[in-house]
RNA sequence: GGUCCCAUCGUCUAGCGGUCUAGGAUACUGGCCUCUCACGCCAGAGACACGGGUUCGAGUCCCGUUGGGACUACCA
């Protein structure tokens, strides 16, 4: 059988979006699960908009999504002589030809052709002027004006074009550079990709590409057009539907994996199954699953998969991914120990990194901070006889872990006769600051005894202050 | 405007003519658990866009309507 070869062939205009991210993983996870080839190509033949900064962000990007690839990156620019040598090719066997139409006058007629009700396609006038190289002049590929190109797609399914419908695309700009249309047939006639996997809004270039493939007498590839992204209203996935850059959910705090899971789910399923390892997706993954409508981006349900990761992760492992979140809040260190301890507890309780470093407050903080409605309700007066009693306890308490402690508080809640909740929810408030935390016994045998005891007399003081 | 694509709960989807009084997930609501909040568990509400065919039988096939999307560059 055939090696599979397919590419991802990012144009490096800006950062690594969502939507790319997901046909660079559908290709990704196509070659790996057939044993076959990866290529990336970076299609910058736009040298206007092209940058380098994109590049390195497309790269990151990749990588931290755990794409590897096969071969490349290759750069477009870098082949000119290739793009040039299968030109010339189609020029000497009459399938294109110069033309020296400038750009306005081909806007102008353009205009003027949809004004009048026609169709807005190049007019062909240079196509028998015989002309020859020259400054200015831009190489067309002879179109068939006649007949019909198919597209077998293998999600969409048979789809036909009128070549009446088709114009001389220019194959060559004026700049000597090729366009997309030329340069990705050639690419990827000359890397054998055999599988070309992409994005549904490149279905109407396929036939002028399959054109090219005949008029090259190369074979053509399978081509599967994935459908896009949308956002909350349906239109296309843009800025405006909130973060689309990859790398911006890596900065709020997502997991790789989760966003990997989520993007592989949205337009691929597996019967009823949700979550899927590295592992189970390459196993699993392949094109007869994948469907054939465009999805909504629904960052609910990506949170969901990243608190599910969040959960699953080893503490340790969670740990070392906060640690940059905690450096940019300027919290001391405390230790890898320590923090692993607190993490644990706060795993269930976190849909993101962010969320997560952000209700780490209270365990690395030197004092908190408390909240106003909190404190209102819970430091009152009248819990400064109950609080005194407790601090005693705890100082007279031997062993100061999460068992002992629950027993001590329990033991004087029965005393005090009222429920665990009525001194449960002050003592949080002292040591958090809010009302909302943690299992109160492990916070404080994480905190241990001296900071315990330290917030705890900070309450006290508070308590009695309101009663003057 | 033209060409092309798409159409099951709000969202992601299962469904590949009968097993669908349409399944799962998420979000939402209620309950349980419980020191709070989460997690977890249980329950509930929620969809085949519409109209014609084809067929003994249609969410599933065909056509149309409507709606949405993409493309229509010397961008990719």
């Amino acid at each position: 059988m055939e090696q599979i070869i397919t590419r991802f062939a990012p144009s490096p205009t800006g950062y690594l979006h969502i939507g790319g991210a997901r046909t660079a993983l559908f290709n990704w996870l196509f070659a790996r699960h057939h044993g076959g080839k990866f290529i990336l190509r970076i299609e910058d033949t736009d040298r206007e908009r092209s940058t380098e900064e994109s590049v390195r962000a497309i790269l990151d990007a990749m990588e931290w999504l755990g794409m590897d690839w096969d071969e490349g990156p290759y750069y477009q620019t870098e082949r000119l002589d290739v793009y040039r040598e299968y030109l010339q090719r189609l020029i000497d066997k009459g399938l294109a030809y110069y033309c020296d139409c400038s750009p306005e006058d081909v806007e102008r007629r353009r205009q003027e052709a949809l004004k009048a009700g026609r169709k807005p396609k190049y007019d062909g006038r240079c196509r028998d002027k015989g002309l020859g190289p020259g400054p200015g002049r831009v190489v067309r590929f002879r179109c068939p004006q006649a007949g019909t190109t198919v597209l077998n797609d293998l999600i969409k399914g048979s789809i036909e074009f009128d070549n009446a419908e088709l114009d001389d695309l220019v194959l060559q700009r004026s700049d000597g550079f090729p366009t997309y249309n030329f340069a990705v047939v050639v690419d990827d006639v000359s890397m054998s990709v055999n599988y070309v996997i992409r994005g549904d809004d490149h279905v109407n270039n396929t036939p002028r590409q399959i054109l090219i493939y005949q008029a090259l007498e190369a074979p053509l590839p399978r081509f599967a057009h994935v459908p896009m992204i949308l956002g909350q209203d349906r239109t296309r996935l843009s800025k405006r539907h909130g973060a689309t850059s990859v790398m911006a959910y890596k900065e709020q705090g997502y997991l790789p994996e989760a966003l990997v899971n989520y993007l592989v789910r949205l337009g691929w399923s597996y019967g009823d199954q949700e979550i899927f390892s590295r592992e189970e997706l390459i196993e699993k993954f392949d094109l007869d699953r994948v469907g054939a409508s465009a999805s909504v981006f629904d960052q609910e349900k990506l949170l969901w998969l990243n608190a599910h990761y969040i959960k699953e992760k080893p503490a340790g492992e969670i740990v070392r991914l906060l640690k940059p979140f905690l450096t940019e809040r300027g919290y001391p260190d405390h230790g890898d120990d320590y923090l692993e301890r607190a993490v644990a507890t706060l795993q269930p309780r976190c849909r993101t990194l962010r969320e997560m470093a952000d209700a780490a407050a209270f365990y690395l903080v030197e004092d908190v901070e408390y909240d106003p409605k909190a404190a209102e309700k819970f430091l009152t007066p009248e819990l400064a006889g109950p609080l005194k009693r407790l601090i005693e306890t705890l100082k007279g308490l031997e062993r100061f872990e999460e068992a002992e402690l629950e027993k001590a508080f329990r033991r004087m809640a029965e005393d005090l006769g009222v429920k665990l909740g009525k001194i449960a929810q002050p003592v949080r408030v002292a040591l958090t600051g809010v009302t909302a935390s943690p299992g109160l016994f492990e916070i404080i045998d994480i905190l241990g005894k001296e900071t315990v005891l330290r917030r705890l007399e900070k309450a006290l003081r508070f308590a009695e202050a309101r009663s003057q």
